[in-house]
DNA sequence: TATTGTTATACTCTATAACTATA
DNA sequence: TATAGTTATAGAGTATAACAATA
């Protein structure tokens, strides 16, 4: 199959606007994350333990596909911002149960609606809101095509 | 504005779906290429140089969006794989043409190929034909909007 | 003075393997 | 023996600022 094929072929021609469309929001998007002080992968933990009670490390990983060895440096440096606290788990002293601290959870509920009115006007210039609701129902099915978990 | 409606707003309700979308996508694409011996950004810039006589450090970077001084890294890397050169400019000796060597080019040929036949059956369970022309448009008129430099 | 690319610095993420404490 | 999390190690990407060579 030669290289050309590539913008040819009716389904690989996909490859390139998805790629492209999503990075193009995705630099949008991060930038705007970063500019809050935290990184992508800190920014991922606090949106998983938002709202919630606290998750375990194994929960946190599993949710975040980030390696347990991995997460450990993120969650020492959200606590080193205090961010989050580790808790003895009742039970099972080998398991933790990580929090968001007063001040993680008003992260959480600042940076994610500051986030998203920033991020609205871009979509809302590009599509129509019937142009949404196709687009979600096509990326969901392209989501569950390549496994959703 | 609440947290929960993020997901009732018209427009916002599309970000998850985007994100999940193509997370799933770059999971099984990444792995997929890290398991032939590139990284990522290796990837990028092969995919970059691959067909042309070469580009310049500040073409490379413009195209791949990797500033300068990553750059000199991730090309170091690849000139110790033997899979790129360094060749002096005719006419302005600040300037260097990073060009693919016999074997990068062999990469270039095989990675893509390979990856694309690999990618394909995702899309193609997912999708119609006539889905992926519409998921085109609508992901170009993304793009756009958020900038399609 | 401006531009091209490298070097130096520092930080984050990444995975893996070895380890400690507990179950 | 198995599980939960940390530590140690090594590598890759990231940006920025200072620098040398050239224009």
């Amino acid at each position: 199959m030669p290289i050309t094929d590539f913008r040819n072929d009716p389904y690989l021609s996909l490859l390139r606007p998805l790629v492209e469309a999503y990075l193009a929001f995705y630099r949008v998007g991060t930038r705007h994350i970063e500019s809050m002080g935290v990184t992508s992968a800190q920014f991922d933990v606090i949106a998983e333990l938002g709202g919630t009670d606290g998750l375990t490390c194994a929960e946190l990983g599993e949710a975040t596909l980030i390696t347990k060895g991995t997460l450990t440096g993120v969650l020492d440096r959200l606590e080193g911002k205090d961010l989050l606290v580790r808790e003895a788990v009742k039970g099972d002293r080998r398991a933790i149960n990580i929090r968001l601290t007063k001040n993680g959870e008003d992260i959480f509920k600042e940076i994610f609606p500051v986030h998203a009115e920033f991020m609205k006007p871009y979509f809302k210039q590009a599509l129509t809101k019937e142009e949404v609701n196709q687009m979600k129902v096509l990326l969901n099915k392209l989501r569950d095509s390549f496994g959703n978990t």
